[in-house]
DNA sequence: AAAGTATTCAACCGCTCTCCT
DNA sequence: AAGGAGAGCGGTTGAATACTT
C-alpha cells in the first residue's frame, strides 16, 4: 500500500481525533489501520499529527516572553533536548519550541553579527563554557557539535560554532531581561535575586528545580 | 504589480529508546 | 539475555506565506 504524504485535509483530522477518542493516544499503528484514512497515513505520521497539532491541550499563538525566556534558560541548560524543554511549558511542542529557536536564535545570530557587542573582552562565552562544564559530558558534546543544528560551514564564526554563538545570545538575553525588571514568574522571581553573580553561579543545579528524571540523567 | 528573497512551520526521515515476549 | 515492534526524539526539508525591492 502507498504511504499518503503531505500536508493533512480537514477530513483526516476528524478522523484522527474520532479514532485517538475512541483509543487513546498510544497504539499509532492500531490508530493508522482501523483509522482508514485515505491511501494509509502510517502510525508515526498519526502520533506526529496529534501531538502537534491535533491534541486538544495544545496552546495556540505566538510564544510569550515569559515562555522564550524559559525557552533559553533550558535550552542552555539541556541543549538540544526539545521534548525535555516542552515538557516545562504546558501546550507547546518540542517541534514548536525547536522550530522558534532555529528562526529566532538564527535572526538574532546574525542581528549580533551584524552589530557586534564590543563589551566584555573575557566574552561570555567564558563563563559559557563553565555552565557547560556544569553539564554532563554528551550535552556539553552535543552543544558544540556542528550537525546539532544543522549549520554548515559557513555558520562557524571566528572559530565558535553557532551553537556556542547561540548560546551566548541566550544567556546574554536571559541576563538583560531579567535585569529589566521583566520577571515575574515564579520561575524567574527566583533567578531575579540571583541577579549579579556570574551567570553560570546562577545557572548551577541548586537554582534551578529539576524533574527527578532529568537530576538522574546527569549524575 | 511582479519578481525575488526571507521566514515560518508542518511534516518527513532515520535513529534510539523502551517495552514485551 | 535477545530480538522484535512500537513509540519517541532530534534533525532536516520544502511548501506556503510575508516581506522587500
Amino acid at each position: 500500500m502507498e504511504m499518503r504524504k503531505g500536508p493533512w485535509s480537514e477530513q483526516e483530522d476528524l478522523q484522527l481525533v474520532r479514532i485517538v477518542g475512541l483509543f487513546g493516544d498510544r497504539r499509532w499503528d492500531f490508530i493508522a489501520k482501523v483509522s482508514g484514512l485515505r491511501g494509509g497515513r502510517i502510525g508515526k505520521s498519526c502520533r506526529l499529527r496529534w501531538v502537534n497539532y491535533l491534541h486538544p491541550d495544545l496552546k495556540r499563538g505566538r510564544i510569550t516572553p515569559q515562555e522564550e525566556r524559559l525557552i533559553l534558560e533550558l535550552h542552555s541548560r539541556l541543549g538540544n533536548r526539545w521534548s525535555r524543554i516542552a515538557r516545562k511549558l504546558p501546550g507547546r511542542t518540542d517541534n514548536e519550541i525547536k522550530n522558534y529557536w532555529r528562526t529566532h536564535m538564527r535572526k538574532k545570530a546574525q542581528e549580533r553579527k551584524r552589530k557586534p557587542c564590543p563589551s566584555s573582552p573575557s566574552s561570555s562565552l567564558t563563563y559559557i563554557s563553565g555552565a557547560q562544564s556544569e553539564l554532563p559530558s554528551e550535552v556539553v558534546a552535543e552543544s558544540s557539535s556542528t550537525s546539532a543544528l544543522g549549520e554548515t560551514s559557513d555558520d562557524v564564526v571566528e572559530g565558535y560554532s553557532m551553537d556556542q554563538i547561540w548560546n551566548e545570545i541566550a544567556m546574554r538575553d536571559m541576563i538583560s531581561g531579567l535585569s529589566s525588571g521583566e520577571c515575574k514568574d515564579e520561575v524567574y522571581d527566583g533567578m531575579c535575586s540571583a541577579i549579579p553573580s556570574p551567570m553560570w553561579e546562577y545557572c548551577s543545579y541548586p537554582l534551578w528545580k529539576m524533574d527527578d528524571e532529568d537530576f538522574q540523567a546527569y549524575h
